[in-house]
DNA sequence: GTCTATACGAAGATAGAC
DNA sequence: GTCTATCTTCGTATAGAC
């Protein structure tokens, strides 16, 4: 992947988990990544199309992060295991867990379909891990209250308590989740 | 209070639950609210000052029907009313849980002080009974995730699965916080 | 108190030089 | 492939009639 593009991914990323989308403008972000606009428009054609891109390639890495770490464990041991991997992607790009959030329930958006994706695959997957853990619950509720509790809770110490340490929220996390 | 005011409190809400605030414009929160663009501006000076309107009033009366819920209950019963109590005002207004779970971790906007009393009133009064109910756990980040799993579980209800019963949703919540 | 008409700036997108 | 300059549309906000 070229510099230029590297630059303005991570500069509208940045951007976007600040204001929101709409909010940031083309200008903006290419000055933030020190290109010019036209520049922008030349390497992701529209600006939905680069939020696209983001989104796209941020969930890709995620899911494959959130396989791996669960790869044949079963059980309680497993959904240990997503919540920490969970909680470290979050802590590794704070940027697109915050965008995510944002976008996770709205509907009336051009990259509608890529965030139903995210939020299907991601749900899906832990919806498995809960499934083989825990056979009597529902396993998309389940999963949704699991993800909703690491991912507000992860997001509340990394923007207003930075200065905690990943065991101790990790901790209690696990505390609460049974 | 107005009619007029009503309806464009209630379309800008909807509006904005759904696309986010920056992508809602007044022409559009005016067409649907049935009213002129300039009745908007009297009513609320600007947009900005629209939004922190729905925010407050909307954090206010949840805080109070949260207080009145809990009221002289102690320990689980306290925490099985508050999710239950979080889960009905969600229902009752889908709209706006969706605005507060997209602006909650932004801090570059207009009404981030509308905001940040939001997030700090609302944790403080689940920190409290959280306190009360298991005394060796944080309170803070023990709020958060109890916060999360409802808001989250309760959206992915309302946005994507609205044909399930409360009840089924409430009781996948509660089985998975302990 | 609500409307219509309008001023003015901001922002997405394109064209063409280098 | 990246830049600057420009076009055009859209959006906030205001002024003034009713």
């Amino acid at each position: 992947m070229s510099a230029t593009r590297e630059q303005i991914l991570i500069a509208a990323l940045a951007l976007a988990a600040d204001q929101g989308v709409a909010a940031t403008s083309v200008d903006d972000i290419a000055t933030r990544a020190r290109v010019a606009k036209g520049s922008v428009f030349y390497n992701f054609g529209t600006k939905s199309a680069l939020f696209e891109a983001i989104l796209s390639e941020g969930v890709a890495r995620l899911n494959n992060h959130l396989r791996d770490a669960t790869a044949g464990l079963h059980g309680r041991p497993a959904v240990e295991a997503l919540v920490g991997e969970l909680l470290e992607r979050i802590r590794e790009n704070p940027d697109l867990a915050k965008f995510a959030v944002a976008e996770m329930f709205r509907t009336g958006r051009d990259w509608q379909d890529s965030i139903r994706q995210v939020r299907e695959q991601v749900i899906e997957s832990i919806a498995e891990i809960v499934a083989d853990a825990w056979p009597d619950r529902d396993p998309a509720l389940t999963a949704a209250a699991i993800f909703g509790a690491t991912l507000v809770t992860g997001l509340v110490w990394l923007v207003f308590e930075p200065e905690r340490e990943i065991e101790q929220v990790r901790t209690a996390i696990l505390q609460t989740i049974v």
